[in-house]
Parts: structure tokens; C-alpha cells; sequence
DNA sequence: TATTGTTATACTCTATAACTATA
DNA sequence: TATAGTTATAGAGTATAACAATA
């Protein structure tokens, strides 16, 4: 089929969050859910707006993120006397332990979606997506 | 940040997709339809299941879109004699014409959203999406 | 029995606007 | 006034199951 490179990105991108949510599924949270607790320990602490930056979502759609996580107490959230607009959101020792293991998941995951590529052209299409996904 | 390819993968289809689809707003079509006029008209008519195949949607999904790219007149579902469950999905006229146009948008959405890229860097990365996309 | 298309339904995701509390 | 977070809502996308017509 003559599909243009946008169509290649939608459709890649639509089965790697379809895999990994199933991948997700024993653990009870989803693709999001996994990327708002690494982004939160990355930074050792997170506003949700910084969150809502670099997931690319609405600061809306971080308040339910964050509500499903603190509910399964994985993460908290913390109000900064500087500022006590902001919310610091911050992993316990539970989102700790979980992200260590859904970290392997993901690159198990990352492993399967790349099957057909060896590990040059997994490199190459991993920088390229940076340039091409982020800023 | 330590992002893994299928999260690149997500967050850029789902660039492509939101830019795509704006892209599309004037023509009252969104990325979907215009898939499927490819497609359809690419295999000089196509069955709505295998349509469902080449776009990577549920037969439910096709439906559906197949409704509102008729509704617009821009296709047609014909029955075959040779197997009357099938429904033949072929494009009219207008729908020839629309994804003349159509086409064009969806080359220049494409360099849009590769801007940074260079010639060959595009060519790889469209060659290794298709790989990790299609199949 | 199996397949194509259809309908219905529920859930997730996306997008927007309005509100609150703080600054 | 502007910003961080929240709430509410509507529309689009996704997933499933059940059904009719046909093979």
C-alpha cells in the first residue's frame, strides 16, 4: 500500500499503545498511567503541569492520571509552601517498586514492536523518532 | 527524557494524526476517510473487509466511515453477483477528485512534521516505520 | 458452519470551556 | 491579571458481542 509516513506513525503508534496496554493489563494501569509515574521519579518530583508537557496531554487529563495513581496509592500529591498552587507530585515506595518492574516490561515491549529490526536499525529509528515525536 | 520507542511511536502518530486532521478540516473529512478513499481507490474497489485489514480497524469502524463518505457521495457500495455479502467500495467521481487533492495535503503534512529531517533521513525513517508499522 | 456486513454498547481518549485558589 | 489545578461535557477512537444475510 502507497501510505504516506503520517499514516505509518498513526498506525505504529496505535499498535505500540494497544501492545503495551495489554502488556499492562495484570497490573491494573495503563500506558499513561506508566508514563506520568516514570516522568514523576525521572524528575524526583513533578508539577502536573511539567507533567502535562512532557506526556503532550491536557492538564485535565493529568488531574484524572494522577487521581487513578494516588488511588492505587503509588504516587502523592504534595503542596509546595512556595507556591501552593502547584502540586509536586511524588512516587511512594509501592510506585517505586512498580515502575522498576513495568520498566523491563516496556522494553520487552519495545523489543517486540522492533521484531524485524536488528539493533543498528533500532538505534537509527529511535533517534530519528526523537527528532521527528518530541519538540 | 528516557523515553522508549513505543512511546515516541504513540506520541508521534499522535501528532500526525492531530495535524492531519486539522489539515482535513475545511474538506469536512477526517484522516480515517481519507484512508479509506485511498485504499478503495488504490485497489479499484475494495471490500470493506479488506479495507478493515489494510487500515488496521474492526469491520464496525469501516462501516461507519464508509457511511459518511457515502452520505457525502464521495463513494459507492455495489454488490457483487459473484458473492452478494460483500459489499464493493468504490469511489465516485467527486471522491476521484477530492483525494487529487487530498494527496497533496497529506505530502505536505508529511514534510511538516518531518521538518527537521533531511532528505535521506526521511527515506530511512520511512523505510524502517514501514517494517515496524506494517506486518 | 463460516464469513460479510451491520447494529448496539461500553469504555477510553481528546478537546474545550468554565471554575477555584493562589500568585 | 495570570497561572495551577479541577470539574464537566461532548466528540472521536477502540473493543466486543450479537445478529442477518449469504456462502
Amino acid at each position: 500500500m502507497d501510505a504516506g509516513l503520517g499514516f505509518l506513525l498513526a498506525r505504529g503508534g496505535g499498535r505500540a499503545i494497544r501492545t503495551f496496554n495489554r502488556a499492562l493489563q495484570p497490573f491494573g494501569v495503563r500506558s499513561r498511567h506508566y508514563m506520568v509515574l516514570l516522568v514523576a521519579i525521572q524528575a524526583g518530583g513533578c508539577s502536573q503541569r511539567d507533567l502535562g508537557v512532557a506526556l503532550d496531554v491536557d492538564p485535565s487529563v493529568v488531574v484524572s492520571l494522577v487521581d487513578d495513581l494516588e488511588r492505587e496509592g503509588l504516587v502523592r500529591r504534595e503542596t509546595r509552601p512556595a507556591d501552593r498552587r502547584t502540586r509536586l507530585v511524588t512516587a511512594t515506595p509501592a510506585g517505586l517498586d512498580l515502575l522498576d518492574r513495568l520498566r523491563a516490561l516496556s522494553q520487552r515491549v519495545d523489543h517486540e514492536l522492533t521484531a524485524g529490526l536488528d539493533a543498528d536499525e533500532r538505534a537509527t529509528l529511535l533517534s530519528l523518532l526523537r527528532r521527528v515525536a518530541l519538540g
